[in-house]
DNA sequence: CAAAGGTGTTACAATATAAATAACAGGTTA
DNA sequence: TAACCTGTTATTTATATTGTAACACCTTTG
């Protein structure tokens, strides 16, 4: 596969929608700062919807965020868009007449579970409150 | 793409040359263990062996540990074999002209970098001893 | 010293997942 | 009621990964 930015684009919906509220957040506005295509930018808003993070209305030009920006955090979004939540994959076919290919599954299910919940926790403690607001201090300075 | 597994098949190697020291460590072997093919198993090796986490000559059957399994990390099996080392992928495709397209990037980067640092100091906390250790526990209570 | 079998390496095919694109029913606004 | 939008689905295209095959060269063994 490619890898997924879809994470990435997710943020940079909910970033849009915040900082250009009361312009034109249309899909097609969107997908234009996404240098992406309208319907994929429907397809992420409709997940982030589903998910509470965003409100909107079929018909509607007028997406707004579904609770403060503080208190959406980066794994919510991540959580709400990706279909693999998984960073690192053990191989599930292997021998199981072999003392490692019949444990190592399990093993690495274990050690992989840690390293998940080390980078959640990361991401738990960034909100999209800090990521526009990093943005417009970057915009600031230029 | 297909998810990754080469980090779990990385380790399997290890430790099947661990386990089985003294026993056939060919590729073929290695390989049914795996449920892979020899050709991908040698490939794994040849990073492995660059990377210094084994000892191998070409035409002989005895591949070897390169230090002991207690000072080899899962982070080191990691770097030694992953072309892309990243979790999370910012798209490289924005519009520059926009406040969000211009600056998100960068922004992102930074996130991301302190999520991957948070996974990687996990990993580097596990060894290659541990995880033997843990299979042959997991054996032995069968 | 020759035969058998292994490693290290490369090239190419097959497979899986993601993004791009297109299409359309139905809602909304003016 | 016309124009435009959203939400959704299907299809195509792009790309990373694994599978497979081939072969030069090294090593072991009879």
């Amino acid at each position: 596969m490619k890898f997924s930015h879809r994470l990435s684009d997710a943020v940079h919906v909910l970033a849009f929608v915040m900082i250009y509220q009361g312009g034109d957040l249309s899909s097609g506005m969107i997908a234009e700062s996404i240098e992406a295509n309208p319907s994929m930018v429907r397809r992420l808003m409709a997940r982030l919807s589903k998910a509470g993070l965003l409100v909107s209305r079929a018909g509607s030009v007028d997406p707004k965020l579904g609770r403060p920006a503080n208190e959406i955090t980066l794994l919510d979004i991540y959580r709400s868009i990706e279909d693999n939540q998984r960073f690192l994959h053990i191989d599930e076919k292997t021998n199981p007449e072999c003392i490692v290919g019949g444990n190592i599954q399990a093993t690495l299910t274990e050690v992989y579970d840690e390293v998940q919940r080390a980078a959640e926790a990361k991401m738990a403690t960034v909100t999209l409150a800090d990521i526009t607001g990093d943005i417009l201090a970057r915009h600031a300075q230029r």
